[in-house]
DNA sequence: CTCGCTTGTTACCGGATTGTCACCCAAGGG
DNA sequence: CCCTTGGGTGACAATCCGGTAACAAGCGAG
């Protein structure tokens, strides 16, 4: 999921960023309308959050602009508080407004709450350290790296491990939750999917950072931080 | 457009109903949790206006009852303006929020925003990109180029595609919304409806530009504006 | 009824995914 | 030292899945 962000102090720019990244949103950033308005175009981001007081102009020109191709949720920042902004900015078509100063827990609220009404949540997304799964799209995303395209079954091996991050998940247990069923007597499969899964998504097949593994038990999703 | 307002405040309530009433809509109202569900449910609402503190409960509860059975858009009234309100309410399922005292300039233009958002108000045509549909006229414009005349199954196809450009939309998802039931086990229908559909509106066929497969997960739109 | 368009069905091709087999290595016990 | 066990690895076969074509079945308009 990518984000627009647009503000002229880098300060706060910087700090909406990391809390975005932090809940896994991929951040493009841009500091007035000429830059907002081409990294839009560029990168087709999927929510905009943007700065009312912009130097050279205003967020309601962004706003505007967007509006004219494209239905993406429009999130509107303003110091002011002044009812005249908010009630300009959602006749623009901006979808939310969010009054400075802000707690991030407030902004990921928001935003999670324009991407759901949109329809973009994808419902099927999970995460945990720093990998995020698309159950829907078959991507796994480990940090900032380009996502990883991933088969079926190793969706399924990584959504049950993700949702266990850091504890041991038995062998009968993934193999029911992926082949469903099965003598479950076969671990030669299981075998085969994790070392595929590890040459896609370890630096290191050879020596696993994320997929551990636990002798005689099963295997563990390794999250740091 | 019939909307829900529930507060135990007799005069806000009044206030509330007159501004919407006024603006064209259709107004049911309720002082309390009990009477807020039996209107949603004998009025099908298209959306619910909830005040937070009520006798006997919170609009909390109401909120959670209506995003059981529907999707209609919710916006919750506070006075207390806390931030636990807010995300407690947005992670409710709540689409939007208002801190009293507001004017009804206010009201009136989060409440179209939020219909907006919600596809009600659309006039039957959507874009992304360069392209824009019309689900009237079943008719697909590619940037400037001449409008290309669709079938009912192809504009449904599109209709969820562009309402999620740049984003991969799951098989499942692909056949529960246009044909909608099936065993699901009949990709072999969207495979054909995609075929049909690029040589309608790919430059070439064989190359898709537009709409692009996603390997194992499902299909994609391309915008590149 | 017939024409023409849309939709569903069957079949085949080629590449990707998955299942199977054979063998390697390391650890541990007799 | 030999054998067994559990896991990792590479190669190959079976199967699945998407793209394409051809054709049949539905269906509305005249």
């Amino acid at each position: 999921m990518k984000i627009l962000a647009v503000d002229d102090d880098p300060d706060l720019l910087a700090l909406v960023a990391f809390a975005l990244a932090q809940a896994g949103f991929v951040v493009v950033k841009a500091i007035d309308v000429p830059s907002a308005l081409r990294v839009f175009a560029a990168e087709a981001p999927d929510l905009a959050i943007l700065d009312i007081n912009l130097p050279g102009g205003t967020g309601f020109e962004i706003c505007e602009a967007i509006r004219k191709q494209s239905r993406v949720p429009v999130m509107m920042l303003t110091a002011r508080g002044e009812e005249e902004d908010l009630v300009r900015a959602l006749d623009l078509g901006a979808d939310d407004y969010l009054t400075k100063p802000f707690s991030p827990r407030t902004l990921l609220a928001r935003v999670r709450a324009l991407l759901r009404r949109a329809g973009l949540e994808t419902g099927g997304a999970m995460s945990a350290g720093g990998l995020h799964l698309d159950l829907e799209a078959h991507t796994l995303r480990v940090g900032e790296a380009e996502p990883v395209k991933l088969t079926k079954l190793e969706t399924r091996l990584l959504q049950i491990l993700i949702a266990n991050a850091g504890h041991v998940v038995g062998t009968e247990r993934l193999l029911t939750h992926v082949w469903g069923h099965r003598g479950s007597g076969d671990r030669q499969l299981l075998k085969q999917l994790v070392h595929r899964l590890r040459q896609k998504v370890e630096v290191d097949p050879a020596e696993p950072a994320l997929l551990k593994t636990e002798s005689g038990a099963g295997y563990r999703l390794d999250v740091k931080a």
